[in-house]
DNA sequence: GTACGTGCAAAATGTTTGCATCATT
DNA sequence: AATGATGCAAACATTTTGCACGTAC
């Protein structure tokens, strides 16, 4: 969003071991700078209307770069569509619209709680009996969103 | 797997209102026999082994009415490649190996004892918070599987 | 008999790759 | 200077579709 970010952002490819190029930076933080999970196409369209120069072999190249440095995750599609990714590398819980396809992050607080709750002994149970090393719980909640009128004001 | 069973089939899509055709019954059972959660092409490799004339684009077909019927769900595949179907449509937690992408069932008990200890409290205020309707929680453990020798007999 | 399923091949989609060029370290 | 990233287009993989024919209801 500012300058003074974008060189943060060198900090972390640097941290990270991924070269910092101008293309890179700008996918980067146009991801970062989006809640709606953008797809590649999606942010390739968003980032070109900033920046020329940036091809779509760009953005995915980046996006599987950022996923590899754990500065991103693929959120794969519900159905056969493309794959949103996210920024937010933080435990977080997904909700995905059935009818939209679209993918939100549950808030933080809301997510910790229930991300707390798992219980540790049944999780421990699958590991021992399925033989399966847990790195990680991704849990969506799939629905749909509600008509606006019955929502509180989200904006 | 018998014929006896095939007429249950029959009953099941029909009440589905699924027109009970031989490539149906036959993907179905197939889908329905196998632990592994298959692709629509691996199914469609099974499949033809046994029977002659079902082709692929069948197999998607019918696995998409499958779907929309609510006889199996798609998972879709966590990198870019194919997605795996699921004739189980009991309420189950799935593992993923990062390593083959294999998906696999988590046993009822396990998946009910997750399950079971959702926060309540805390779906509902997300729902009211995100404005969001929340009809299914899925939940996805990701990770490795154990290297046989650490692992208990499973077989 | 009619509406819907099927097979085939072709199209549509989403993603990756080869190669020459260019930029970062 | 060397390594690796980029852009483009073409390859690739997966899934969907159009059409003629066949089958369940």
């Amino acid at each position: 969003m500012n300058k003074e970010l974008s060189s943060s952002v060198q900090d972390l490819f640097a941290d990270h071991g991924l070269r910092c190029t101008r293309q890179r930076v700008t996918i980067y933080e146009h991801l970062a700078a989006d809640k709606t999970h953008p797809t590649a196409d999606g942010l390739f369209r968003k980032v070109s209307q900033h920046v020329e120069g940036v091809s779509l072999a760009t953005v995915y190249n980046t996006l599987e770069a950022l996923c590899q440095a754990g500065l991103a995750q693929r959120l794969p599609a519900g159905d056969g569509g493309s794959a949103h990714y996210d920024a937010n590398v933080e435990r977080h819980l997904h909700t995905r619209c059935t009818r939209t396809g679209e993918v939100a992050d549950v808030p933080p607080e809301l997510s910790d709680a229930v991300l707390a709750r798992l219980p540790a002994d049944v999780l421990a149970r699958i590991e021992a009996e399925m033989g399966f090393n847990v790195r990680r719980v991704q849990i969506e909640l799939i629905g749909e969103t509600k008509p606006p009128a019955t929502r509180p004001r989200t904006t």
